[in-house]
RNA sequence: GCCCCCGUAGCUCAGCUGGAUAGAGCAAGUCACUUCUAAUGACUCGGUCGCAGGUUCGAAUCCUGCCGGGGGCACCA
């Protein structure tokens, strides 16, 4: 019996006390009850606390209805018993046997154990790191690589299609700084002081001379465009190629250029013209975000006719939405913070509702330390923590997972020593070990001609460290589908984490396999389905956050 | 000045859309491997949940104010 048949039988229990006359619900019976798992043991394996949800609107005291409802679903065959408690809690405990026939749906299951369908048929943008190719990637955007690939991997979980898109700044200003950078390199001179000054500059300029052998006997204006462009290529295909290696895959690459070729940004005005929020002044011309809660309205294009940034974004989120997405989401760095009041106005402005089209999520800021000193990164200056460097340093594996753990909204501070440290102050290790070691106990039993099958005696699963295990297992679809709908994949570590441990009690009381010349029982039997079970759950898991799961350790 | 995020054990952080006695790991100390992986488990120590009010059966959680830390407030990208 899982939580989500717990919480079906008591809204089944609810209606009958309605239908008979016995309770009086004036906003009829809730579609769902909220069933949790209580901290101390002896408020049973489930409690719920709808009676004293309910007693006021039903104008009855808690613990008597409470009594009543108790009463009510004692008669389900899964529930052996239910009382009341405290002021109105009711703490239930489940029989053995549907408990135990938990482990068997899990294997038969699958890979697709924890999914569901809740959000078939959304289509989701998720628009991540999007940063400037002119640089290498560096810890803040690895950060938003490993969230953002997980959350996407978390909503497709729940049934809805996700788009995984980087837009890349691939127009403007900086792009020719950028250009004019790489060329005073290549000809040994320091860049324009608003240039890129960072020690890969020179590194990327030599390959820019090394694929254009005579780039540097072109004339300048025809060299300058070569070598922004030529860098701008051989950049972008380092960040692809290093996001591939940490498992973060996009599916659309989009050019900022590409909306400025085609007739993106004429479309885009002619929507907000038709929605009436386009105006000039000033020998400007802007929208009025301040008609939907921006403190002041926002230039598109400029005096001197040249479009802003911002006439990109509109435009760029325009074509999202053309293209079917709802919701557009936006995983940006608390450094753009200022940036989510002008594009919740922009969707308000395009005639959509923002919070709904429209989701901007922003992260906090990682600070690195090694040795008790901060690895900094700054760009410009050109020390930098590149995402290359921290999958040499650290790896994919335990980096992925240090980033993803944490609520986005919660500064970081990481320390490189724990991240590599291979013991349990390491989760991931944590996580993975147990993952192996069940693996070690399946080939056991294959070694010992012992399968698992479906024909196991679920009752024979009816000690403690048994049942939180299978709590622990039946929580999975939940958490999965509450991770994705609050856009928080660190949930998914996090139960990661307790369901290990869960596993661990277990396997150190609990003997799975039969010792020696021991005669293989029942016990042996659904204990080895348990263990299958336990191990889908964790690979599962891990898959949803791009981490392996190793066989062996 | 205005806006956003954070403040929980010595450290790094959880806290399940308001629940019962606030948790985990690390650090400090003790114990358990002839037995399926000890990268494990058991136990001890450790707290005015920043401060003060408010909302209610009930607040770390929601509201207001204050204090402290981080970030942001361009006809830049």
């Amino acid at each position: 019996m899982t939580p989500e048949q717990l919480s079906s039988a008591l809204v089944a229990a609810l209606t009958r006390l309605v239908d008979d006359g016995r309770l009086t619900l004036p906003d009829g019976v809730p579609s769902t009850v909220l069933v949790e798992r209580p901290k101390v043991r002896e408020h049973g394996d489930y409690a719920t606390n709808i009676a004293l949800q309910l007693a006021k609107r039903a104008g009855v005291n808690p613990r008597d209805l409470a009594q009543q409802l108790a009463e009510e679903i004692v008669t389900d065959d899964g529930v052996a018993s239910a009382e009341v408690a405290g002021p109105g809690f009711l703490n239930l405990r489940v029989s053995a046997g549907a408990q135990g026939a938990l482990a068997g749906q899990v294997v038969t299951a699958g890979d697709s154990y924890g999914r569901s369908d809740v959000n078939a048929g959304q289509k989701v943008n998720l628009e991540f790191i999007s940063a400037n190719p002119t640089g290498p990637l560096h810890l803040g955007h690895t950060r938003w690589a490993a969230v953002g690939d997980a959350m996407a991997r978390v909503i497709e979980a729940t049934g809805a299609e996700v788009t995984r898109e980087f837009y890349v700044n691939d127009r403007g200003n900086q792009m020719d700084v950028f250009g004019a950078s790489l060329m005073a390199r290549a000809h040994g001179e320091e860049p324009p002081d608003d240039g890129y000054h960072g020690a890969y500059v020179a590194d990327l300029a030599a390959k820019v001379v090394a694929e254009v052998p005579g780039v540097l006997d072109q004339p300048a204006d025809e060299q300058l465009v070569t070598f922004r462009e030529t860098g701008y290529r051989l950049q972008l295909a380092e960040q692809q190629a290093e996001l591939d290696e940490l498992r973060t895959h996009f599916d659309v690459w989009f050019s900022e250029r590409s909306l400025h070729d085609s007739d993106s940004v004429e479309h885009g005005f002619d929507r907000l013209r038709e929605q009436g929020r386009l105006f000039e002044a000033d020998g400007a011309t802007w929208m009025r975000t301040t008609d939907f809660g921006d403190d002041k309205d926002r230039v598109l294009v400029r005096s001197n006719g040249e479009l802003t940034y911002f006439a990109s974004d509109t435009a760029y989120y325009v074509n999202k939405r053309e293209r079917g997405f709802d919701p557009c989401i936006y995983l940006l760095g608390a450094d753009h913070h200022g940036y989510v009041g002008r594009l919740s106005a922009m969707a308000a402005c395009v005639g959509d509702t923002p919070g709904e089209q429209l989701e901007v999520l922003i992260g906090q800021l990682v600070k690195i330390l090694q040795d008790g000193e901060e690895l900094k990164l700054s760009k410009r200056a050109g020390t930098i923590v590149s995402l290359r460097e921290l999958i040499d340093l650290i790896g994919v594996d335990p980096l992925r997972y240090t980033l993803i753990r944490y609520p986005v909204d919660s500064p970081l501070t990481l320390d490189v020593a724990d991240m590599t440290s291979k013991s349990n102050d390491n989760p991931v290790y944590y996580v993975q070990y147990a993952h192996a070691r069940l693996a070690s106990i399946l080939r056991n039993a294959a070694d010992l001609g012992i399968t698992v099958d479906g024909s196991y005696d679920a009752s024979q699963l009816s000690t403690e460290r048994e049942g939180d295990l299978l709590r622990a297992l039946a929580e999975l679809p939940r958490v999965v589908a509450r991770a994705a709908e609050l856009r928080e994949p660190h949930r998914v570590a996090r139960y990661l984490e307790d369901t290990a441990s869960t596993f661990h009690k277990f396997y150190d009381t609990c003997r799975v396999l039969p010792q020696g010349d021991e005669d293989v029982t029942d016990l042996h039997r659904a204990r080895l389905v348990l263990v299958a079970a336990t191990r889908q759950v964790l690979a599962n898991g891990l898959g949803l956050l791009g981490v392996s799961a190793p066989e062996r350790m």
